[in-house]
DNA sequence: CAGATATGTCAACATGGCTGACGTAAAATC
DNA sequence: GATTTTACGTCAGCCATGTTGACATATCTG
């Protein structure tokens, strides 16, 4: 019998490349959401709102039921975060000309400020991961997790993340 | 002076796809853990038993020092999900015997069932994902998500998932 | 006008983070 | 051998963010 070392046992390499997958999309997603947190916490906000505030401002204008579709939280616990950000002047919400009854999404000036004092330091993570990676790698990575994102969702995430 | 949707903006098309990055890490990760959480929750469990049970599976044995490290929070979060983990059967902690102040922490056959039913699905997501977009983009997502974890971190990180 | 829809709100609850304080056993050090 | 440090556990209380269920209001649509 061949040494076991030396066997290949393709089955068992495919389980450990996958749980090294696994394992690395959750260790980049908790360095990923730290910086964030630590910042959002000095105003007394937490995670809920760092995902509020990017979202309005990557589509203002956008309905509290588009944003609940998007974070897949209920609108109670949205509310909460909403209402905060509206108290505090980060949000505003108009009506809606079309539909009178939707209260459309805005950032203030302020909120704007704060996305992007979070924003910077985010994309800062993210361009010097491309940079170190290179363009080819950033394809791959792109590829990859739309691939792990619902099926049913996939067209819709693609066409959100393209459209601006 | 240009047409403006012709004119090329390196820096603003960078801002783009540096959004595009991190919103997808985000829908991924939502649905990446949407499925585990739904079969824990069967057996009154959370995300956070998840990862315990995940890493004690990984390393079978490891202290609680090394489970702490890897989760970044307190004794008292982890204490409180291990002591459930413990008391229902699914982990199993013994004595060290190089240092007897340790409690080396196992995955009872339950546990391993458990493990196995979560990340059997959780396996299954990652591979059509690879599957889907080939082994070159592969490399991609590793090196990419490699590079968005904190710095100081990195070699541990490349040390805990390559060593088995 | 009736019914559906978009949103808000109240109340109660669970999970999983956190801090602070204190305790015990074992190892390491002086 | 006494002292200090380490590994771990535990009690208590707080906060953020998710949940369900019920009900209210304004507005749109057929």
């Amino acid at each position: 019998m061949a040494d076991v070392k030396s066997s290949i046992n393709p089955l068992f390499l495919r389980e450990e490349e996958l749980r090294q997958g696994i394992e690395l999309l959750f260790y980049a997603y908790r360095d990923f959401t730290g910086e964030p947190d630590s910042i959002l916490a000095e105003y007394g906000f937490g995670r809920a709102h760092h995902r509020a505030i990017h979202f309005i401002n990557r589509d203002p204008g956008m309905t509290v039921a588009a944003l609940l579709t998007i974070l897949r939280i209920t609108k109670q616990s949205l509310s909460r975060v909403l209402s905060q950000l509206v108290e505090e002047g980060y949000v505003e919400q108009k009506k809606g000309v079309r539909d009178r009854r939707q209260r459309l999404l805005y950032l203030t000036e302020k909120g704007r400020e704060l996305e992007r004092r979070v924003s910077e330091k985010q994309r800062a993570r993210v361009a010097k991961a491309y940079q170190e990676a290179g363009a080819e790698a950033v394809e791959g990575y792109r590829k990859v997790l739309l691939g792990l994102i619902d099926e049913t969702d996939r067209a819709t995430v693609l066409k959100s993340i393209q459209n601006r």
